[in-house]
DNA sequence: GCAAGGTC
């Protein structure tokens, strides 16, 4: 019988948490093909409360795709399109099944774009196109339980239409411009040279691989300058002390020599002596951003993998929801009845959460940034019992962040003396921590370094034990790293906070990009060129600044969907047809890049027995990939075996025990680890010594 | 075979 209200939800923790919100202890948990569900009556109505699983569709060209440009595209469930995206068909299924009995919906996903796209496909393709006209809309910005209270009882009587406009646009804009742009870039290595290649360009992506391609051909075209650095050591009371000339490096040989000579008289006078207190504020919460660049600093983790770490924490119920860009702590989220919890843990955890609790009321210095659907991220307060590596590191970090949002500023006293040698000006720095204030809280990852000087007295005279003279040469601008990439991607507003780490990682597996310290290979230097010349729209960052003012004037009602996306088919077209018309000549430069690219990939290092070339081979007879010699036909027939998964990277190195190359493997989940070829070397001994 | 966006 069709009596019951389905209320829809983003995920299984939201429909959890609506479900007792509404309906308290009344609310029964059940389970459909694994799928939880609630079901709980409010006014008189039995309703059924069901989690999605994020988007369980997605959009898919209509027919298969021979040439390019295609726009014939609908949508269908995720699990059918993407292996990876296999667990959400049992969440189709059962929606599909709960909606059956349903004669009356609400949408409480989070509201944003993207939300709300979420809750139109499973109304429209699961329960009936019907379920869209009669559907209500639930509003909150947490999913605290009086929000979704306020949000179940000033219900919106509608869907929100203009929002999941906007958001069908984006999709439809998205999947045009990228799914198009990358199959013109695949077709014209496949016109040119009959072999296919698979090549991609994105809104997102490539303006990402074009501000690293910018810094590799500054790298590239970087010239180094020499300069000269004078310092002293100076002999205090006792103890060595570096004093840096006040000109910290000198362009001009003859004045640092000039200088140099100077500093012969052995004596060096204190001149002046500057203090200078400041205080240090506690840090803001952590958002993903925040973590993931603190956790690389740290421990040295890509951002992908404290996102990956971090989302078990959150299934473990150990940490809050990671994926938030919120930098805010609401006072819903009882901070004492946490900090108390924690206290619980250990001790060192125990005698700061006192302190914290020992002041009236404890109060979270946020930051800026919000997130319409969660806030930053917390510690719950559950005992995580006995964590292990990356784990209890990441959740330390949190744990620790969270006790310093609470803390006092630190004060700190910064001493600048002046000293004087013939006539030349040095510097002297001293730093100590005057009141540890929040920096007690975090422990060894806010440790300051603290270089404490003598006492001193102007007019004071200090012996120069050495006079330090070099020649250094200026250094091209740092490699971005994962980590600062994707901080640089969220100061640019590309992406989401979701997307930044697994949007990079597809440029590393594209062949791209390679290494920690990121090099943009041929060939990605050669993609980011060609589009440029052929398509600038997507090297440029002002793509998603112009999405975003789509959606924005689509939401206000300002402009239809349909106009917008008409438009997008137009431009494509036209930069299409000129992409076609040359097509060989951009696929036959492209095709050389790809191959040597791809290569350079499989090349793994020499062969010790004849000095060939170790590369990855994929076997005919069992499909499994081994090192095998490039002389193999010349009658060399080394080899070694490969792990079956993961990504494979050349490390340029040879093992000092056995000779052979080293190789770096890296798993999705897995720490990224290093090994020789050599499954019979010493080192491989050690291994199984550490894993016992 | 292709994007970016949710989710686990």
């Amino acid at each position: 019988m069709k009596n019951k209200t389905l209320i829809v939800c983003e995920k299984p923790t939201a429909a959890s948490k609506i479900a007792i919100a509404l309906g308290g202890k009344r609310a029964v948990r059940q389970e459909l093909n694994d799928v939880p569900y609630y079901e709980l009556e409010l006014d008189g109505r039995k309703m059924v409360v069901v989690p999605a699983l994020g988007h369980l569709f997605t959009l898919k060209n209509v027919k298969p795709m021979r040439d390019y440009p295609v726009y014939d595209v609908d949508w269908v469930p995720t699990y059918s399109v993407d292996k990876k995206a296999a667990k959400s068909r049992v969440f189709v299924e059962t929606i599909r099944e709960l909606a059956r009995e349903s004669d009356d919906y609400i949408v409480a996903t989070d509201f944003d774009i993207e939300g709300s796209v979420i809750g139109w496909s499973i109304l429209k393709y699961l329960c009936g196109e019907d379920s869209l006209k009669k559907a209500k809309r639930m509003k909150f910005s947490t999913l605290t339980a009086e929000d979704i209270r306020k949000a179940y009882e000033e219900i919106m009587p509608t869907l929100d239409f203009e929002l999941i406009e906007a958001g069908i646009a984006r999709h439809t804009l998205d999947w045009y411009w990228g799914v198009n742009v990358s199959k013109a870039l695949s077709s014209s290595v496949q016109a040119a040279s009959e072999r296919f290649a698979k090549l991609s360009a994105g809104r997102v992506q490539t303006p990402t691989l074009k501000i690293l391609t910018e810094r590799e051909l500054e790298i590239k075209r970087f010239k180094p300058k020499p300069f000269w650095v004078l310092n002293l050591l100076l002999d205090v009371e006792g103890k060595e002390i570096l004093a840096e000339h006040a000109k910290q490096r000198f362009f001009d040989e003859g004045e640092a020599k000039r200088a140099k000579a100077a500093c012969e008289s052995e004596i060096a006078e204190i001149r002046e002596i500057q203090i200078r207190q400041y205080r240090r504020p506690p840090p803001v919460p952590f958002d993903l951003g925040g973590l993931q660049s603190e956790a690389y600093r740290c421990f040295g983790y890509t951002p992908m993998r404290t996102q990956q770490i971090a989302q078990a924490l959150y299934q473990a119920a150990l940490i809050s929801y990671p994926r938030t860009s919120s930098q805010k702590l609401p006072p819903t989220i009882d901070y004492v009845k946490i900090l108390k919890q924690l206290g619980e843990i250990s001790k060192s955890y125990r005698e700061i959460s006192n302190e914290i609790l020992s002041t009236r009321e404890p109060k979270p210095n946020e930051g800026k940034k919000t997130d319409p659907a969660h806030p930053a991220i917390y510690p719950t307060g559950e005992n995580p019992g006995k964590l292990t590596g990356p784990q209890q590191r990441l959740y330390d970090l949190i744990v620790r962040r969270f006790f310093s949002v609470f803390g006092r500023p630190a004060l700190v006293e910064s001493l600048r003396v002046r000293v004087e040698v013939g006539k030349e000006p040095f510097y002297l720095r001293g730093r100590r921590v005057l009141e540890e204030g929040w920096l007690a809280y975090y422990g060894r990852y806010g440790a300051t370094e603290e270089i404490i000087l003598p006492s001193l007295k102007e007019g004071q005279t200090l012996r120069v034990k050495e006079v330090l003279f070099e020649r250094k040469e200026t250094q091209p601008p740092p490699r971005y790293n994962p980590a600062s990439i994707v901080k640089e991607m969220e100061a640019r507003n590309l992406g989401t906070k979701a997307t930044r780490a697994p949007i990079l990682q597809n440029l590393y597996e594209r062949g791209y990009i390679f290494g920690n310290q990121i090099t943009v290979t041929e060939l990605g230097i050669h993609v980011v060129n060609t589009l440029q010349k052929y398509c600038p729209e997507i090297v440029s960052e002002e793509l998603t600044a112009e999405f975003e003012r789509k959606m924005d004037a689509i939401q206000v009602g300002k402009v239809k969907k349909e106009e917008v996306i008409e438009k997008a088919k137009k431009e494509l077209n036209k930069i299409l047809s000129k992409f076609k018309a040359n097509e060989l000549k951009i696929g036959r430069e492209l095709s050389e890049v790809y191959r040597k690219t791809k290569r350079l990939q499989k090349i793994l290092g020499k062969c010790p027995k004849c000095g060939g070339e170790l590369k990855i081979v994929v076997s005919r007879s069992t499909h499994k990939r081994f090192a095998g010699c490039s002389n193999f036909g010349k009658g060399c027939k080394n080899s070694y075996p490969l792990p079956h998964s993961g990504m494979i990277i050349t490390l340029n190195k040879t093992c000092e025990e056995c000779g052979t190359p080293m190789i770096q493997v890296n798993r999705p989940g897995m720490r990224p680890y290093k090994m020789c070829l050599d499954p019979k070397c010493p080192t491989k001994s050690e291994w199984r010594k550490k894993r016992r």
